[in-house]
This record gives C-alpha cells, sequence and structure tokens, in this order.
RNA sequence: GCGCCCUUCGUCUAUCGGUUAGGACGACAGCCUUUCACGUUGUAAAGACGGGUUCGACUCCCGUAGGGCGCACCA
C-alpha cells in the first residue's frame, strides 16, 4: 500500500470563510476522500492581533454546512507556539538562521530606499554576518532565515508546473517575532511537517512561499510535501474578488438560498473540470478528481451559473429532503423565523403538497420562499376594490369564474388547483394566462411578471377564500 | 521596480499537432404551456497580437500587449 493521503486546510481567522477558501477546502477534501486519506484542519492563527473567535466559529461553521468535514480537532497553529520556536532555535544551531537587530523604522527605510532606487524591495542582509556583539543595546532581535543566496529553488507543483525562483529573490524572511513569537512560513512548514501533511494544496498566492518554505523543510532535513496551488476566483469583472463582487463568506451564500450542494458542484468546476462533465454529484466529484486536472488560469465568479446549478438541485431535490432544506434555511434569512413559527403539523402537510409546484419555480430557498408565501398569508386579507375597479368586465369575470373554482375546491395541492383552473377556464371560454398579467398588475400595482401561485395569492386576499384557506 | 504565473465564445471550460474548435451558463428565436416556471429545438458567439518550428498549429518555441499573484515583526 502507498503511504495515505493527508491534507489539510489551513485558514487564517481574520474574516470569514469566503468563496475561494471554501473551494481550496473542497479540493483538499475530495482528495483525501479519493485516496482514503484524510483532511486536517489547522486555524492560522499566529496573528493575534487580527485572529478572532468570531471567525473561527464562522469558518468551522461554514465547512460543516457546506458538508466538508474534517478529520479530528481543528489545529490552533498559536498552541503549538513552543515547538515552533524550538524549531526556530533549531535552525540557529545548524547555522541556518540568525538575530536581526534591525529596528522597524530602519526596515521602513530600506524599503523606502529600494523603490526610490527601483530596487527590488528585499531584506538587504544587514545582520546576516554581523557579529551579534555589534548588537544595539535594547533591540529585542528577531530571527531571519538565512536563505541561500545563490542558485534557484524549484517548486514542482502538480498545478503549475515546474516553477523556479532565483533564489536571489528570497530574501531572509523572520520566523521569530521580536517577540518570540513565530511567523507564518515557519510554522505552517513544523506543523505541516508534525501533522504528516503529504499533500499541499492551496491557492497560488501562495507560490513564493513555497520557495521559502521549501529551504526551511530543506534546512531541516526534512521531505517536502506534495504541492498543487490552485489558480484564484475572480470577481464578474476580472479584477481581484472583494466585498463589491462575491467575497463574501459562506454565510452570505446561505443566506442567499444557495444549496450546499450545488457550491459544490459550482466551485468543482472552477479552475477544475472533468471533460464536458458539468452537473454531477459529489460522490462524482471524489471519484472523478485529480490534482492534474486543476486548471492554470483565474476564473471569475458567475452568478447566473451558480444560480442556474442552484435551480437544477431544488428541482432535483425530493419534496420532503427540500422542505427539510427550507425549515433549516429559514432561521437564515430575514423574516423566516416568523414564518419557522409558524410551521406546525398542518402547515407541514400544505408545505408539502404544495412543494412539487413551487420547486420547478424556485432557483433560490429565497424564491422558494417568496412562492410559498401564499400559504402563509394572514386571512382575510382586504381585496383591492378600487384595483378591482379597474377591471374590464373580461378581467372581473375571469376572477369571479377562477373565484367559482377555487371557493370548490377541496384540496390546496398546487398542481391540482392549477389543473382546476384550466378546466374551468376551458369550460367558461376564459382566457386566464392572457389575463393573469394585467389581473395581477391590477390588483397590486406591480409589474412583475405573474404565476399561477401569484394569481392564487392576489386571490387569497378575498375572504370567500380566506375562508377556505382557513379551513385547509 | 523585481520575480513567478496566466491568456479558447460575454462567463466557466473541452481540445493533450491534423476537429465543420465541442459542452455548459447567459443572450436571442421557436416549440410546449390559455400565465410564470420547467422542458425542448435552434441561432449568434472564441483560439490577445507578431514571429518562428512543422507537411500541418489553439496546441511546441521566442517576443509584444494585457491580466493575476508575490515581494510585512499578515497569513
Amino acid at each position: 500500500m502507498s503511504s495515505p493521503v493527508i491534507t489539510r486546510f489551513a485558514p487564517s481567522p481574520t474574516g470569514y470563510l469566503h468563496i475561494g477558501g471554501a473551494r481550496t477546502a473542497l479540493f483538499n477534501w475530495a482528495y483525501a476522500q479519493k485516496h482514503g486519506g484524510k483532511m486536517l484542519l489547522r486555524i492560522e492563527d499566529t496573528d493575534r492581533e487580527r485572529s478572532t473567535q468570531g471567525a473561527v466559529d464562522a469558518i468551522l461553521d461554514g465547512l460543516k454546512w457546506l458538508g466538508l468535514d474534517w478529520d479530528g480537532d481543528a489545529v490552533s497553529q498559536f498552541g503549538r507556539a513552543d515547538r515552533h520556536r524550538a524549531v526556530a532555535q533549531e535552525l540557529l544551531k545548524r547555522g541556518r538562521a540568525y538575530h536581526c537587530y534591525c529596528t522597524a523604522e530602519e526596515l521602513d527605510a530600506m524599503r523606502a530606499k529600494a523603490e526610490a532606487a527601483k530596487r527590488p524591495i528585499r531584506y538587504d542582509g544587514t545582520w546576516r554576518d554581523r557579529d551579534t556583539s555589534t548588537a544595539p543595546a535594547g533591540v529585542k532581535p528577531v530571527i531571519r532565515f538565512k536563505s541561500p543566496q545563490e542558485g534557484e529553488t524549484v517548486v514542482n507543483d502538480n498545478a503549475q508546473g515546474r516553477v523556479v525562483i532565483p533564489n536571489k529573490d528570497l530574501d531572509d524572511l523572520i520566523i521569530l517575532r521580536s517577540d518570540g513569537n513565530p511567523t507564518y512560513n515557519l510554522s505552517v512548514v513544523v506543523d505541516d511537517h508534525d501533522m504528516g501533511v503529504t499533500h499541499i494544496i492551496r491557492g497560488v498566492d501562495h507560490l513564493t512561499n513555497a520557495a521559502r518554505q521549501t529551504q526551511i523543510y530543506l534546512a531541516m532535513d526534512w521531505a517536502v510535501p506534495s504541492m498543487t496551488h490552485v489558480p484564484l476566483i475572480h470577481g464578474p469583472d476580472g479584477a481581484k474578488l472583494s466585498k463589491r463582487h462575491g467575497a463574501l463568506g459562506v454565510e452570505a451564500y446561505r443566506e442567499m438560498g444557495y444549496l450546499p450542494a450545488a457550491i459544490r458542484n459550482y466551485l468543482a468546476r472552477l479552475g477544475w473540470s472533468h471533460g464536458d462533465d458539468e452537473i454531477f454529484s459529489t460522490a462524482q466529484l471524489v471519484e472523478w478528481f485529480g490534482l492534474e486536472a486543476i486548471g492554470k488560469s483565474p476564473a471569475r465568479f458567475d452568478f447566473a451559473k451558480l444560480e442556474n446549478l442552484n435551480g437544477h438541485y431544488i428541482r432535483h431535490t425530493a419534496d420532503d429532503a427540500l422542505l427539510n432544506a427550507f425549515v433549516q434555511f429559514l432561521p437564515h434569512v430575514s423574516g423566516g423565523a416568523e414564518m419557522l413559527a409558524q410551521i406546525d403539523a398542518a402547515k407541514t402537510s400544505q408545505l408539502m403538497r404544495a412543494m412539487a409546484g413551487l420547486k420547478e419555480r424556485a432557483k433560490t430557498l429565497v424564491e422558494l420562499k417568496t412562492g410559498v408565501a401564499f400559504l402563509f398569508a394572514k386571512r382575510p386579507l382586504p381585496l383591492d376594490e378600487k384595483a378591482v375597479a379597474l377591471l374590464n368586465d373580461e378581467g372581473k369575470s375571469a376572477l369571479q369564474g377562477v373565484m367559482a373554482v377555487l371557493t370548490t375546491a377541496t384540496d390546496w395541492n398546487a398542481p391540482a388547483l392549477e389543473a382546476a383552473v384550466k378546466v374551468h377556464a376551458e369550460a367558461q371560454g376564459l382566457k386566464l394566462g392572457k389575463l393573469a398579467q394585467p389581473l395581477r398588475a391590477a390588483l397590486t400595482g406591480t409589474a412583475s411578471s405573474p404565476g399561477i401561485f401569484d394569481v392564487l395569492d392576489v386571490l387569497g386576499r378575498d375572504e370567500s377564500l380566506a375562508r377556505i384557506g382557513d379551513q385547509v
């Protein structure tokens, strides 16, 4: 047997779990699943200033909602600081690191100077080989990694190919801050090594770090894990994903009424593909997933396509499962709690019967909520007499005819009602369909396109119908 | 500024030297439906540009342009 696959998802808790992070998690998860391995979760919280417990909770919650479960407990990177410090000392002992006494001001000046001279912005190695006995008093030193200055570092990346970075472009990064706390690049290497991570799958924004980290692995004589850097997800305009676009936390997607399965499917197709397959289950994703099929160019986030996929998943979800998802969704949307409070056994029964007709017309759970609203409308609601007066004779006739059907209807089953109305319209020679729009427009003053349910909603404002509604 | 990476329909993508460059979303048009939606049929829509290599390039190489990422005592 080959060695077990261990991947990890390592978000920093400085904000919500954004869509790019969600995809990274999905890929790590899928790869581990496919190989019968494990996906570990590590919270990169070494930046104590910016890390918050709220963000940690949001990330864990988001992953759970997406159905991307991890193995074991989430590891706090900060909690492993002692081990990181020990490795820093080991690097010092090996002559692969050194103390640097430059102050923040000096570094700023160094940077400004380099920028002004249009020279690469890098640490100039002031303390690299300097005798520490000349160290200024009262300055707490940082520990910098002694990066090779000659040659090049090769990152054999599963997605990016063989990436070669000149070592002269890798400056001596700080691995231990002056306050004694480790920095990201050191912590990542130590943790990935200690946790037995075999495959690192993360965003390309870490590609240069991969070169730096490779040098640290080498300095410690540790095996370098398999690396895969996936292209980033951009906003609709091709620019970096920002809050203006879809750089929202996954909870925002939940509030917008998207199904986890749809998001998984959509995200999988961003930067990865399996021939012409567009719609596939998560099981199929796991079966097909491979690092070699990950692309190199960035993808733009397209809400229209996500919505289309979501509509597909809503339509293809069994009524009871969909109703369940809807109920789960309710607490996360405004007005949902009130609706949820009204759902009892009787209402559940109504919802179940309406679900088949409703789900055909909803692309999101938010739209499903709109469609279902007529079942929750308080009755009786007054009919707008003024609006009715605006209807022409044909309109009034149609309204009357439909009312006749509805008042004798014994079932609120949506398709059945629709069929009944059709039968009636046919018998009366009424053009209900053609009238629906002006009917609705006249009654509500809105120009939104009507559906049979919109009409029923409108008609539901009539007292006689309200009585029927109450009996159901 | 320096380094690395990217570039096929509006968008996501297939193609791994030889195809009428395929699919999906979106758009448009038709059909179905006495509304909407679903479904369905069809149409328009792409190899950034310039050089090579080759019998033959979207595909390989070089250059140009455009774009992305990185260059913190952030991760």
